[in-house]
DNA sequence: CACTGATATTCACATACACGTATACATGTA
DNA sequence: TACATGTATACGTGTATGTGAATATCAGTG
């Protein structure tokens, strides 16, 4: 029962459903949720920390940045709670925004390409590059 | 996205999950749930409200007692989560030990039945009658 | 090694939450 | 009205949680 406590408690807040939100459009870095959160990044990290200890997500080295997917759902049960998750995001306008600046961020090419950091993506958020190659897929939205 | 946030710190805690997975039983009043979970009752009456903010459940008088059961899942989604709880109930022993020990209340008529109150229960639970009709199909499980 | 960028962790603080105890409120009954 | 039962609320307390600011760690580069 601890399991599914930490479970749901992992999906109690805000920040971090902006974050799953996010991952279901594929792997991200820190500093790709950092932007489109608007948060500090200690926060994001904490909160991907948490997601983490859940079993809500995975992450991965890449060099300097670390990339968090969502957790591959082994359980059928699992499978049941990240559709849940999908359509009960679906309903909600903030969620859909973050969406929208994240596929943004991601045609501008200023997104996890290695060719940005957040302040000067703040600002200009102009640079266009070419985006690396990536475990999961951003077709998936 | 409050309101998802609500649901989920409706859910993320022990008591109140043990609370939940007793109500998929059927349609309960405080002093069953008090019984089986051994929990003081303002704690229960505390939980409950909780979950009756995040819209898990709803509450009903009848005479001096207030019977509680899950919320009636209008939308898919509703519906989409409570077969995960209840799946994810299932895989839980802590919660099988509750079930089991309503279960038994149950049959031993001394619970909801108008025939006891916490403490004689607590001691002896050897009163049987008689249960009155109830909303909910105790069958369920 | 020095330096930069990306991420994680620590500290201090405010808030939220769970709990036990006591008490208030509501209902039913004599 | 007085009393008993069932339930809800208020109060005090300890603990968990979210957050900003500062700092530490780690990877890459020269």
């Amino acid at each position: 029962m601890e399991d599914l406590e930490r479970l749901f408690k992992g999906l109690a807040d805000q920040t971090r459903l902006r974050i799953l939100n996010l991952l279901l459009h594929g792997e991200l870095c820190v500093c790709d949720i950092q932007y489109v959160l608007a948060s500090p990044q200690p926060n994001v990290s904490r909160h991907l920390l948490y997601l983490k200890h859940a079993g809500l997500v995975t992450d991965r080295r890449e060099g300097a940045r670390m990339y968090y997917q969502l957790a591959q759902p082994a359980k059928r049960l699992h499978r049941t709670l990240f559709a849940f998750l999908r359509h009960a995001f679906a309903t909600c306008p903030e969620l859909a925004q973050d969406s929208r600046r994240l596929r943004k961020a991601i045609q501008s090419g200023s997104c996890t390409a290695g060719a940005w950091h957040p302040f000067s993506a703040m600002e200009a958020h102009s640079v266009a590059r070419e985006p690396k190659d990536r475990k999961t897929a951003w077709q998936l939205s």
